[in-house]
RNA sequence: GGCGAGGUCGCCAAGUGGUAAGGCCGGGCUCUGCAAAAGCCCUAUCGCGGGUUCGAUUCCCGCCCUCGCCUCCA
């Protein structure tokens, strides 16, 4: 696979070091809240990058953190009157849940912050002793940015001409640095943080927070791995500071590669709560929408480009054209995957273990093409769209379309995308009820019994489903 | 001020030095007791101005506009 390279600017290809497993390291949520979808975005994203590389035959480890101990999840837990262990416990499930919710991949390893502390604290001591990193009067320590040669490497920022408070953010407890571009490795302990505080060398305390990810992908990957991943905010300072520290500690290279996603859009500007556009899975649903539609929307658009997620129609109104515009494409996918099924004789869908022993992927194979070609989602979907209409599922024998749709799946699978119901199976499954009355009106159709029939369907709709008629005879799904 | 991304059909969004994928919406047709559904078909010269070139949306320069980041936000 060829990926985009945050620290080279270019498209290189992708190689495990030890020649055998893809070993990287995702930087994953703060648990003090719901996700947003813009942070599944970059989730998302991820877990097609991870699918589309064991899908074309490469062994992968992938390790993604949980933040549980730093400034919000203090803050919040405290304002919640919850231990930092049950607030962060809650959020992190409520994490997983939506991850499952919209079929990511569960991580190799997730390692939490707060369960390596000692990792952290004897990186510092490493820091300190190797001259990168001071501490100050308070019992803080400071990662000494002047000593570390390569900083602003990553993020192509020239420290003399970054503005100084630029974001307004610039701490009244940071008069004891050296200089303002240091940062904290481990922050003294404030009364504000009530029981949260560790003990370590200079005094009571908790870790800063980039150090967690230098000490946990260190203790599971090694001084040096294949690739680190992040949402492009990450850039600076987090990646910038965690390369400062990995590497002034071990001396060699941290990454091989550096994969950043860029920042979804909500109806063209930034997503706030203030604004009123932040959207998490939760509201999502409770307006209709399923998990897979979101989905879909996600990876609509390359991950190096800003993706304007539509929530407000021409007239305003928050109607979700986007999710509206995905529940057609994966309606128009599930018809032509049920024909296919059909043909081949075979209705279920080949298992994620199965599709990775695919060779070649018959009319799909270009669009699972474009994701080895720096993971180009649109383009797969565009693809996808393109074989769909070129297949004709009629002239197949059926070992053709068992072929086809394995190819087919092979992409759906690294897409990560699960179809939903069609309306042949929904009607399978439509309550006794319903199939009665849906009966009887086929009976009243065929005696030319035509105010009757519209009058089961009447009744019918009035009990939330809706008929359909086919060819064969009918469909029955319910009414949104 | 610095760094970065971007301006392609009504909306979303790929791509290419030789006259622009795909999805949604819309329109037409077929099917149909009606309706819906389904299937098929149709719709752009790529922000503006220069330059390079046989030829640029695709390379270069300038301009306009949008968005993100600039120390703890994916």
């Amino acid at each position: 696979m060829r990926l985009f390279d945050t620290m080279t600017r270019e498209v290189r290809e992708l190689a495990p070091r030890d020649g055998k497993t893809f070993r990287f390291y995702c930087c994953g949520p703060t648990v003090y809240g719901p996700a947003h979808i813009g942070n599944f975005r970059t989730f998302v994203l991820q877990d097609v990058f991870r699918r589309s590389l064991e899908l074309s035959g490469q062994a992968t480890f992938h390790v993604r953190n949980l933040t549980d101990v730093d400034d919000k999840t203090i803050r919040d837990s405290q304002a919640s009157g919850r231990t930092l262990k049950e607030f962060t416990d809650h959020w992190r499930d409520r994490f997983h849940h939506d991850c499952d919710q919209l079929n990511l991949l569960r991580p190799h390893l997730e390692p939490s912050a707060v369960e390596h502390i000692p990792h952290q604290i004897a990186m510092i001591a490493e820091l300190i002793e190797k001259g990168h990193a001071y501490a100050s009067a308070d019992g803080s320590v400071y990662y000494r940015v002047a000593s570390f040669e390569g900083y602003g490497r990553l993020s192509r920022l020239d420290q003399r001409e970054l503005k100084e408070g630029a974001s307004g953010a610039v701490a009244d407890d940071e008069y004891d640095k050296d200089s303002v571009s240091d940062f904290a490795l481990w922050k003294a302990r404030r009364d504000e943080d009530g029981d949260n505080w560790w003990d370590s060398p200079w005094g009571q305390g908790r870790p800063g927070w980039h150090l967690e990810c230098s000490a946990m992908c260190r203790e599971y990957l090694g001084d040096s791995f294949d690739l680190h991943s992040g949402g492009v905010d990450l850039v600076f300072p987090h990646h910038e500071n965690e390369i400062a520290q990995s590497e002034a500690c071990t001396g060699h290279v941290m990454a091989d590669h550096w994969f950043h996603l860029t920042h979804l859009l909500v109806d063209g500007g930034k997503m706030s709560k203030s604004l009123g556009n932040f959207y998490t899975l939760d509201q999502l649903a409770k307006a209709g929408f399923s998990p897979a539609e979101l989905r879909y929307v996600l990876i609509s658009a390359h991950y190096r480009q800003p993706l304007n997620f539509v929530a407000k129609d021409a007239d305003g109104n928050e109607t979700f054209p986007a999710l509206l515009g995905a529940r057609q494409a994966l309606q128009r996918l599930a018809k032509f995957d049920a024909a296919l099924a059909a043909r081949s004789g075979d209705p279920d869908i080949p298992p994620y273990e199965a599709l990775l022993t695919v060779k070649e992927g018959g009319s799909f194979q270009s669009a699972f093409e474009s994701l080895q070609n720096d993971l180009n989602t649109p383009e797969a979907l565009g693809r996808v769209f393109t074989a769909i209409k070129a297949v004709k599922v009629d002239a197949l024998s059926p070992d053709e379309a068992a072929s086809e749709r394995m190819g087919l799946h092979r992409v759906l699978a690294a897409l990560g995308l699960l179809l939903p119901a069609t309306a042949g199976e929904e009607t399978a499954e439509a309550p006794a009820e319903i199939a009665a009355l849906a009966e009887a009106r086929r009976a009243a159709k065929a005696a030319k019994d035509w105010p009757e029939a519209d009058r089961l369907r009447n009744e019918i709709s009035a009990l939330g489903w809706e008929v359909k008629d086919t060819k064969e005879g009918y469909e029955l799904c319910p009414k949104n």
